[in-house]
DNA sequence: CTGTTAGCGCGTTCAG
DNA sequence: CTGAACGCGCTAACAG
């Protein structure tokens, strides 16, 4: 393996200077520099990012947080697409990032966990899916030890930053467009996962919206599952002008209901997600961008690694009319 | 963070002895064995992998190389169960596991990939969902510098194993069982993706099946897809007594396409993903352990980087009936 | 602006 | 069976 120091023997400097040239230093002038660049050329040289990591205590190597679940495709869906979102992106900006899941910090201390990412070196994470009921997680954040992003989770200190969309907004919106389009009256709000951070913001856009126009609402718990949501539009739809679901899963859940019990109401959704086998039905929904989503977390994380304080970063998403087309199309 | 040196000093030994304890040497006294694992243990000593893989060249490092797709959750799915299998038990057996996916290969020559690995200090790989015009990887592979262990494709060297369930025999099997039931005399077989390894094994196992039992049979490329397989149905199944599939996927697409025409024909899958929102139709489908395999694959380039020679690995399969309910059930 | 040097935490001879 | 010493490849003061 070509090392920093066959590059210096090369270039005919110090492996210092190397490293400088590398990591972009500005103390080293354009000649050694070119001297440098053209050794590092020649010889083909990439550095090790495991000794660099080892030696500077501020590496780049990062983990990023997954929920895995055994539920729905949807979710996998999303988990592949913050993966791609936060690798692309890693590589982009020479981050090393590992995989963790959610599993593997069950039945972990904090200290636990602590060591566990310090004994791999890492200096940053980026945490998907996290609710209110993670409380290591929630210490680990407190302790300010490492360098964190979270996403959808309305946290921020020192060296922790949240990247989310403003879901409170989202439902609103796609609510209110939903709404006003049908001159609804009284609405049922299938809400996701009790303590998710997500499922309260929406939440309270759906109530904020209620509020302002007036309209009855009857709030009730899908799970973010799509037979609940079915189970529960059977059971409250009819005497209900509309369908808000916390999720597009759930709207289909809905839809589906609807179609049986051959009734027409308006449905929205959330996440904008793929799906499939779906007779054609149209419904409002909000798109997310999963995979920007990733990758503006893993820029964040990296102006946190390099210096930066901790701040709230919110991000656009759309309302889209998405039509649930058979395959036939 | 405490390291072996900490440990060695309240243990009252050398570091060099901590180490040998740490990694199982043979030449340490039961006695001085006990006072380093107190030692470990009061100080909650944890290992730094980093620091442990620049020393010893011959590290726990991995890469699980995956072919990321926008086409269809099911292959999401696929992966998914691919990183937990392979990250659950690489933490098991103390390997550091990093995503690597095929994207980030594009464009790049042999020994760049050799480079980019050799930078991350990556003694093995596991690769997943290879096909036969993967050059680069071909040569990677027949390089030998790396341990390596594919999945679902049959090539083995001196550093090279491979981990595959028997694609020819389960796809015969699987026709095999829907045939004998039904008594059918001609086979409509929709075949995965053109070169791809599991699609040739797959069609030599149907061909063998139709040779032996004197069966007609028409193979028509179905590419994996959905909708493909549907169209495919819709123009050929009529004239057929049975309707084979590649993968589920397309055996979904087939059962729909079956429905709206009307008629009755057996149909098999292949893969046991998950699937919901069809109608509540029967097949018969080769039931894949996604998660086992990837384990098992892990396990394989353990013992591979711990010196053991390249082989076979051929892991069983369930032929299952499965129902795909409507979610109603 | 450039080179020397001391580690980062650990694995690994090789004397003792 | 144990421990001192060197090196992995790189970064980061500190001299020059």
């Amino acid at each position: 393996m070509v090392s920093i120091k066959d590059v210096a023997k090369r270039a005919g400097v110090a492996i210092s200077t190397v490293s400088k040239v590398l990591n972009n230093y500005p103390n080293v002038s354009e000649e050694t520099r070119r001297k440098v660049n053209q050794a590092v050329a020649e010889l083909n040289f990439v550095p090790n990012s495991v000794a660099a990591a080892l030696s500077s205590k501020q590496s780049g190597r990062v983990a990023m947080l997954l929920n895995l679940n055994n539920v729905s495709q949807a979710i996998d869906e999303i988990n592949m697409q913050y993966m791609a979102g936060t690798i692309g992106q890693a590589v982009d900006m020479n981050l090393d990032v590992i995989t963790v899941f959610y599993s593997m910090l069950k039945n972990r201390s904090v200290d636990e966990v602590i060591r566990y990412l310090q004994s791999q070196s890492i200096t940053g994470l980026i945490i998907f899916g996290m609710s209110k009921e993670e409380k290591v997680l929630h210490r680990l954040i407190d302790s300010q030890i490492f360098k964190i992003v979270v996403i959808d989770v309305p946290i921020v200190n020192g060296s922790t930053s949240s990247v989310w969309i403003d879901q409170e907004k989202a439902q609103y919106d796609v609510a209110r467009k939903t709404i006003m389009e049908n001159k609804c009256r009284s609405i049922l709000y299938l809400a996701g996962k009790k303590n998710g951070y997500v499922t309260e913001e929406r939440l309270k856009g759906i109530r904020r919206l209620a509020e302002e126009k007036g309209l009855e609402l009857l709030v009730r718990n899908g799970e973010f599952s799509e037979l609940q949501a079915r189970n529960l539009t059977f059971r409250y739809a009819k005497r209900k002008d509309v369908v808000v679901c916390a999720s597009d899963l759930m709207a289909i859940g809905a839809m589906r209901a609807l179609m049986e019990m051959d009734i027409f109401r308006p449905v929205c959704g959330f996440d904008g997600i793929t799906l499939m086998g779906y007779a054609g039905k149209q419904m409002n929904t909000v798109r997310q961008d999963f995979k920007r989503i990733a990758s503006e977390a893993v820029k964040e994380l990296k102006r946190l690694i390099d210096g930066g304080e901790g701040r709230q970063i919110v991000l656009d998403y759309q309302l889209v009319r998405m039509k649930y087309l058979d395959i036939i199309c």
